[in-house]
DNA sequence: CTTATAATGTTATAATATAACGTTTGTTAT
DNA sequence: ATAACAAACGTTATATTATAACATTATAAG
């Protein structure tokens, strides 16, 4: 039976301690480096974690970048709407939280009468500080 | 000086014309194998070709499929907001033209105040067909 | 012509991700 | 408690995606 609080396996919990430390998008090999102190040795065991990571949304991959942050977003419990903004200078990724912006997209419904039970937006830009910046 | 309408390079046209023909997107090293009768023998020259159709709006990436396709959208010359729906079944890849979405996305403004100049949707669903099948 | 920019060709290598295998651990049903 | 099943593990090897570095050639602009 599927249960509501999944309790994580070590390499789980350990991944997503390190994901959720981090103060951005963390990439797969970058994570193995860091986790390798506490036993985690090859790709596939971080790989393995993430991917049941997100599938539970506890975390997201940010495709452009191929890296992986932590969700902070609690209505996102099963992660099947996702959107980020990412600074095209400073590379500050942050989940976008928005309530307008994800019923709109949500109950979106193409030109054929298509309806989507999952979507992935990825905003680009420049963040505040960038912005003052330049 | 920048021009309206780019004249591509004998590699960019190429790719572009394999992209175009395709039915769906097409991957990288899948472009390499099917353009090496025409001289092309390296996969940077053909992430070359790639980068610069992107950069001119010609094709786009599908980032979750690390996969490239022809643009579609006549209003997206240059391409700084796409929008596609991809099936989960048969991987089948559209790009969605839909102005009331690109106009919401495009004039979208955060809970910070921050308006974005570049996005990338992507949609995940069933197509019509997959769906009658199940 | 010459200067600058873009594109090329080539080799090597970096970075990202998965296959395949056998083992161990955890859960569920009896 | 134990059999049966599913999930997670560990390990090695390898596939896939992408870029660095360098020398060369073509194209466009002044």
């Amino acid at each position: 039976m599927a249960q509501k609080h999944e309790y994580l396996s070590k390499n789980q919990q350990i991944v997503l301690n390190l994901i959720e430390k981090a103060k951005g998008p963390l990439k797969a090999y970058s994570i193995l480096y860091n986790v390798q102190k506490k036993g985690i040795k090859a790709p596939l065991q971080v790989y393995r974690a993430l991917e049941k990571l997100i599938k539970i949304g506890k975390i997201h991959k940010i495709e452009s970048k191929n890296a992986f942050i932590a969700c902070n977003n609690s209505e996102c419990e099963i992660s099947n709407a996702t959107a980020f903004s990412i600074c095209d200078n400073c590379e500050h990724v942050k989940e976008i939280k928005n309530s307008k912006l994800s019923k709109y997209l949500s109950n979106f419904v193409d030109n054929s009468g298509m309806k989507y039970k999952k979507y992935n937006l990825e905003f680009f830009g420049l963040c505040k500080n960038c912005k003052l910046k330049q």
